[in-house]
DNA sequence: GAACTTCTGTAAGCTAGCCGACAGACTGCT
DNA sequence: AGCAGTCTGTCGGCTAGCTTACAGAAGTTC
């Protein structure tokens, strides 16, 4: 988590504007265009920012977990978002009113407030690498640089998804996605028991993925890589 | 230009830190992966930032014109990029040194930091609308909300650009745009003089777009509208 | 344990856009 | 004017992924 990099002293200053809870699947943090009222810091649970279109057609922009918060709108000063940021992966947080956000670590120039600059900075590079992704790369890639994302992200091995979730953030069909879901499986890369994916060969996941995935865990762990371990 | 939405006696404290300069076609105004030099702020160009993949293949990930400002990494304390930021239209710019920049705009917490900071937050919607544009919409329609949203940004209703150019743009292969370009020409919309567009009808350009157009365009109009005219 | 719901795999037909190639149109240079 | 280089339009074959549909498997509820 985020918050486990600043230091000690400024951890229990910020400690009591902070609420630890726990999030279920598709809990939503952030709604576009309602007021961003809590700023997340994850720790176990994974968070997805999507764009909605008109018609319902859906595409994730960002992902988001230890590494990261969700809100980042917040530290930027505006109260509210184009995407919707919802739980992909069940677990806790913790979380801080945005008003108190602003005045205890933005305004009061918490060391915190560093961190959360440089994390924007990465969210910025992730959000335009994944533009170009999704152009570009074809659905199996970017299956394998999602899992691997999402695997890097939580406990274990294993973790609840869907298909149709899963064609929700690819922004594809889920016909599509059971297709490649099926060659990751013969490939013998993952196993699938009814909504639940359990990477089997990290590596070949790696290995499978488009050239974003190295490149937007990059951007995390250039600035990140020290300070920060799951 | 941003600049002109700040009060005329702070615009006139930070003139000594500016220079006009005129940029051709391609000029590179930030390179990724190498530190940011200047911090530009278009008035007639028009810049596009876009990610390139090993393999050579591009996709823009935002536009900028005088809505905006080039080098939004600077104002979050970043000194490099993972996007190439150069110059679409040819125009002028005013630009100013990162390291002035940041010294005395974002530190002197200048009137115009406050804009750019809104800005970043534009910037970051309009990145976020484009991964999901670039997903789910067909080509012409993604070039429709295109050469609007540049013909918004020049003066007149014609500039420079060739088909290649576009296939940059939008992520997609030169004979694409030819053949969607055909289309909107055969519809009465564009004409086009060997390199030169021009726009013969901006209503029906905005109709043929997808809904982006309208998104992006409303995330500047809600936050510069009032203060902000071509 | 029976009925129901949810999730996954698959298939056939279709379409947008890729890919490579090429010819004609225009521009610029000499 | 002539030549070379650049830009645009088009074509034919190809592929990824869409669309719709459906059946079976796995959970869920009563």
């Amino acid at each position: 988590m985020l918050l486990e990099a600043v230091p000690e002293a400024e951890r229990r200053r910020l400690a009591p504007f902070l609420e630890t809870v726990t999030l279920d699947l598709k809990d939503v943090m952030v709604e576009p265009g309602e007021p961003i009222r809590y700023v997340y810091f994850p720790s176990g649970a994974v968070a997805s920012s999507v764009y909605t279109m008109r018609d319902g057609s859906t595409v994730e922009t960002a992902i988001t977990g230890f590494e990261g918060i969700v809100g980042v709108q917040v530290w930027l000063r505006e109260s509210v978002a184009v995407t919707r940021t919802f739980v992909q992966v069940p677990g806790e947080c913790m979380r801080m009113r945005s008003d108190t956000f602003l005045s205890e670590v933005v305004d009061a120039k918490s060391p915190l407030n560093d961190l959360i600059c440089e994390y924007v900075n990465a969210y910025l590079s992730l959000t335009a690498i994944t533009a170009a992704c999704n152009r570009i790369h074809r659905i199996e890639e970017r299956l394998c640089r999602w899992l691997k994302m999402v695997h890097n992200r939580v406990e274990g091995d294993s973790f609840p998804v869907r298909h149709e979730f899963l064609a929700y953030m690819l922004g594809v069909h889920r016909p599509s996605v059971s297709i490649a879901a099926a060659m990751l499986r013969k490939a013998g890369l993952i196993r699938y028991d009814y909504g639940r994916l359990t990477v089997l060969d990290a590596k070949g996941l790696e290995a499978g993925a488009c050239e974003c995935y190295t490149a937007m865990e990059l951007e995390f762990e250039r600035r990140f890589g020290k300070r920060l371990r799951k």
